[in-house]
DNA sequence: CTTTAGCACTCGACTGGTAAGAGTGCTAAA
DNA sequence: TTTAGCACTCTTACCAGTCGAGTGCTAAAG
């Protein structure tokens, strides 16, 4: 990527941050006006010209402003922006929030999103912790009047997981505890495959009980719920008012599949202090186009991750949506590192 | 609600059905001559005229063709609609998939909402089923290398719930199984302010453990994950193409305690074959203007029971959107029956 | 008394034409 | 290299005019 020179850098933040303000190409006269720039109109539109020439600025027609292309923005995030730490007074805020809801992830989970998407005034997400290897901890059966047996395994990680599961023929209580004891102390510790291939000196329902578990265990590291907010926040914006825009953003925080495509691919290496920023698809996805996404990792790395992560209109305030996720994640990463901390 | 002549009726159920295909104001002529009507537009035309007049149908403007009000929609729906059944293909289609994902409820919650929002094209909403009364079945505490404690508790019904519990002291996982055991069966079948109110002869841990019990039992009855989809469904509809209107929509599709209300305060006096049918908010839900929200009950009743549901624009197909709602309430009471057959 | 044909009227949707205004690119002077 | 000036382009708003769909009313026909 070129380099711009100094007063090219100036002048294209600054478009940008004017866009983000008002959604409104951007002219020369304006910008000259509204920030007091030591330079005329003609100087600007000179340097815009180039700029556009270059490709990180366009005209939506001949006579109007200029808006960022996605280069644009894209250059703006990686040298120009501005990174800002969010307000002293917010960041109490959101601590306090979340030392309300002591010890419980999916209250924490909730308070996430629903905080990004209130911050950001944009549509957020939220992954549950997922742990990095699908480690056997517990098992519990339990039995009803019938012959159907509830299985509740725990993870390690604290990850619980149900099954049902319909014996042949009624068994006792006693016995169920029994054979969940000694399922738990012969597994704890493995993961799936170890578990799969565990030597079948059992008997059948043990056997069926070892089946049930390895299928759970694989389900689980498929990844788990994810939580989303502020879905009704991207409709507010200029650029959905037509609405298959809008449709087609909904659809990716709507379908599950979608998203975890987008998710697993997304997050792989991190750039800006782990925080991606996705523009506009980057011609990869799109399904994208006109978005983009802030996403990055929380959790103790190796151990326990989660992503969390925003979604907007490209013309989105970077560098207060980075900040907000970027605390965030570490609000969240202390907690559950604190909650899991050695043990787990 | 006074009556109308066979006539009248005939025609506002036309006008119904018009409007919902085309979502265009349908005029007199268009319907004489669409529907081939053995009467002349100007007839048509008078009829339609009492009709506003009684607050059945209105215009947009003076020289549109007439769109059916709020107490039109009413009136059709309680005297005019004809009950169709799911095409039987369809029937089988939707059968065959809940028998696919076998026992497992979380899979069974997806799919009923996925169904739901695809054959109604709106958006629909499921939650999982939850007991009657919420009575304590089972406990384990799973110990971890740390001073803290994973309790899962299982109620009648197979809800599994999970709380964190930390330890001033480190105690072994055998004092652990064993108070479990002990409190399991000391608790067995009571209900939250049973436990409550148990006396108190127990030692600081099991203290603890048993407020946490009565917290979490206390959280259950409040009601448990709602299911959505579709959402992008209602986008696709005109009457959404004005944002606001959308993002009421979505708002209340989103905010949980907004829904929570509605649906608490909606299924309580089945009306249709037991599904709930509420049409632009009957005036007391301004959040709801414009939009119609189809509702039952499923699983079995006073024991096990969910609300699902589909949320589309006031011009919706009433009668397929209701067929679809009882089939797939029927086909999930079957399931969840079979389930929780006779014990649990 | 009911139905229908005829008609004047209303109003939204579309069309074309004009004027205003914003913003540009270019040129020539500072 | 910067800037003032200017012609040019294109959007937006506004207005007038036309078209057509649909109405309500009236008077005649059944």
């Amino acid at each position: 990527m070129e380099r711009l020179t100094e007063r090219q850098n100036r002048i294209l933040a600054l478009v940008v941050r004017n866009y983000t303000e008002t959604a409104q190409p951007v002219g020369s006269k304006l910008l000259v006006e509204h920030y007091r720039l030591d330079m005329s109109s003609a100087t600007v539109r000179n340097e815009m010209l180039e700029l556009t020439e270059k490709g990180y600025l366009r005209q939506p027609h001949t006579s109007a402003g200029r808006v960022p292309t996605e280069k644009g923005y894209r250059y703006f995030v990686r040298q120009l922006m501005v990174q800002t730490d969010l307000p002293s007074a917010t960041q109490r805020m959101i601590v306090h929030q979340f030392h309300q809801a002591k010890d419980d992830i999916e209250e924490w989970m909730r308070l996430a999103v629903s905080v990004l998407a209130h911050q950001s005034q944009a549509a957020a997400l939220v992954t549950a912790p997922h742990p990095h290897q699908v480690l056997f901890k517990h098992l519990s059966l339990i039995g009803t009047s019938g012959r159907q047996v509830l299985m509740v395994i725990v993870l390690m990680g604290g990850e619980v997981r149900q099954q049902l599961l319909f014996l042949p023929e009624p068994v006792s209580q006693d016995r169920l505890s029994v054979t969940a004891e000694r399922m738990t102390v012969q597994c704890e510790g493995l993961n799936a495959d170890a578990i799969a291939s565990i030597p079948d000196n059992f008997d059948n329902l043990e056997q069926d009980i070892l089946r049930l578990t390895v299928e759970e265990m694989r389900r689980s590291s498929l990844g788990g719920e994810i939580y989303r907010d502020g879905l009704a926040n991207i409709l507010a914006e200029p650029e959905f008012s037509e609405t298959d825009a809008a449709r087609r953003a909904l659809r990716i925080l709507e379908e599950r599949p979608l998203l975890e495509d987008l998710l697993t691919r997304a997050v792989v290496s991190p750039k800006i202090g782990g925080v991606q920023v996705l523009i506009g698809g980057e011609g990869a996805w799109d399904e994208l186009r006109e978005c983009s996404i802030v996403l990055t990792r929380y959790g103790s790395p190796n151990i326990l991750t989660g992503i969390l992560g925003v979604l907007g209109p490209t013309r989105m305030p970077y560098g207060q949506t980075i900040s907000t996720v970027r605390f965030v994640a570490g609000v969240l990463s202390d907690l559950v590192s604190d909650m899991y901390g050695i043990g787990a």
